[in-house]
DNA sequence: TCGGACACGTGATTC
DNA sequence: TGAATCACGTGTCCG
């Protein structure tokens, strides 16, 4: 706890009123530090200003940073930085797990076609991938994430040798990269050399995976169909 | 930016050296203050101990802080407060997704038992969800999200033509792409052409990016904190 | 006693 | 100017 606990006796008078009122008192003077300036009238000093301005900054970083911490699970140490680092861990938790579990999803739907005809009432509606994926929805501010990418042309060939040849190219879109990286990171395939180029309006992508001939064509159809769905309904390719 | 370039300053002394040595001219006496005691012999006056350490609390505080804004997408306002606030909001939208898709995946496998003929793979086994919003704890399976990223070699050269080089060399770990792209998609960098390339052991990335003479060098700062706040503190680079 | 972690007041800088 | 943000040095508390 530590500094927690001046934090507390911080917040003790702020948290509970929206506003602390008549901080005069607070501003105590240090030894006289300013009690010499502005004999009265006009109390803003104009350097006490910058002093309550700064407390109220110190104030909010300090809650924010509290609020992280509430957000996220086993904190361990009570360390500001300590605290930030948990955050940073957790969140790429997150992004792996969610990562995982959407292309399990995938997996699951493109084995099981005749899942649509269940009981329609609880059906949550299997999301529309593309959305999942690139969510972070309610983006209003957003929409960069959102913007469709559009599929230019995919292909995913054998190669002998145990090795599988994916060559993608697409429209390049804020964040496509990462959704990309995402993408194939989350299939656990063995990856013997991946490369992205970026090129000012494009994205090319080129993999070799390595597959023995039993699972390559499984493996085809599974990279073909996650592209589909991270990829724009209207897109060229998908249609 | 603001701020980071301060933070540029700051680490000007630090990143080309291991440590700065001989901050005596450093802690320069304001108005005498400290002139006085410790005459020599013992360098440390005990009071600029204090000095410098404060300091490297602050600069580790930043470099977290950084890496944090790295780790989310779509950080609008480079302010500290703003940072940790995307943050907490990004966490809690990831939560919710994660909690969708998996009772997703809840329904979808009660309805359909005989999809568990892939036992062998991964399959994280989804969660059961109470246990999910708590939980993320010491993940026994998730070592990979820890394991940290070594830099093996990071140059960042100004080219003429207003483009600026980066050339990256690290190890490659489960996630190490995707965070590589946020980071640089984060940064809202005039991107004229990116590469990555993975080999079975290490990840190449090169970059070149458009910036004018005056941004170049606080660009390179800038780029060189982010990666090396991203990368494992104890990596040969980053020491 | 030494070092780590913190809040504080201050001056600088930027918009 | 004026408000906002930051880094800095300092004193203090605690293990």
């Amino acid at each position: 706890m530590l500094w927690m606990e001046n934090v507390g006796d911080e917040y003790k008078n702020y948290l509970q009123t929206p506003y602390f009122l008549e901080n005069q008192e607070y501003s105590w003077t240090i030894d006289g530090y300013y009690d010499s300036s502005s004999p009265e009238g006009a109390p803003s000093s104009s350097a006490s200003k910058n002093i309550v301005s700064e407390r109220n900054r110190r104030k909010q970083l300090n809650q924010r940073l509290f609020a992280l911490r509430a957000v996220v699970p086993n904190i361990t140490k009570m360390d500001k930085a300590s605290i930030i680092k948990d955050a940073i861990d957790y969140i790429q938790q997150l992004q792996e797990e969610l990562a995982k579990t959407q292309t399990e999803i995938m997996e699951m739907e493109s084995n099981n076609p005749e899942t649509e005809e269940q009981p329609p009432p609880p059906l949550p509606l299997p999301l529309p991938l593309p959305l999942l994926l690139g969510s972070h929805n309610a983006n209003v501010f957003n929409s960069t994430t959102s913007s469709p990418i559009q599929l230019l042309q995919l292909k995913v060939m054998p190669m002998g040798d145990n090795t599988l040849l994916v060559s993608l190219t697409c429209t390049k879109r804020a964040g496509a990269m990462v959704r990309l990286c995402q993408l194939f990171e989350s299939f656990n395939l063995k990856i013997i050399t991946a490369n992205i180029t970026a090129l000012p309006g494009t994205l090319l992508n080129t993999l070799f995976i390595e597959a023995d001939e039993k699972e390559k064509d499984g493996l085809k159809m599974q990279i073909e169909t996650a592209i589909a769905a991270l990829m724009d309904p209207q897109s060229p390719m998908t249609s």
